[in-house]
DNA sequence: GCCAACGTTGGC
DNA sequence: GCCAACGTTGGC
């Protein structure tokens, strides 16, 4: 079992929207960065992922999804009308890739950065040191500090 | 292969 | 709105 955080903006993409979603799952679709490509390609079924809204007020982490579907090609970026379109990649060499996850877990109220930012042991979390990547590990010791702090409820 | 310029992310 | 961090692009 692995742990992760993937970042999104909710005006374009959000908890609520994850849960909205048929059998609460969606592609995660538009990550354009080399190291969180790597990491969504070393997810496994099962792992566990916070859902963490960026640029709003406060940035925090809003529930908790389930990777059910490993790495595969990102359709977007064949599309020349999508946001984020690569017309460097090729449909036989694909370059970016996508997973599925489902909302799993509810927290009772959202966990803002500025809270973590005081726990001590998570000093080290990756949203703190590499403030821009939108797909990182979270380690067994960090989810469980984390999740320890609500109120955890099913789906 | 280096590095300056530029664009994006994202907290504050 | 600002700006730090940092990834990407492109000239050389």
């Amino acid at each position: 079992m692995q742990y992760w955080l993937m970042k999104t903006e909710p005006e374009t993409f959000s908890w609520e929207d994850l849960k909205n979603c048929p059998d609460r799952r969606e592609h995660w679709d538009g990550i354009r960065n080399y190291l969180a490509r790597n990491h969504m390609r070393q997810m496994a079924k099962g792992d566990l992922v916070f859902i963490y809204h960026s640029v709003v007020k406060p940035p925090a982490i809003a529930g908790i999804a389930r990777v059910v579907r490993t790495a595969y090609p990102d359709h977007t970026q064949f599309d020349p009308s999508a946001k984020y379109y690569d017309p460097k990649s090729a449909p036989d060499n694909p370059r970016w890739d996508m997973v599925d996850v489902q909302a799993f877990k509810e927290l009772d109220r959202p966990i803002p950065i500025t809270e973590l930012k005081e726990i001590p042991g998570l000093e080290n979390m990756a949203l703190f040191r590499m403030s821009r990547l939108s797909v990182q590990p979270v380690t067994a010791e960090e989810w469980k500090i984390i999740t320890g702090l609500r109120k955890v409820k099913a789906l």
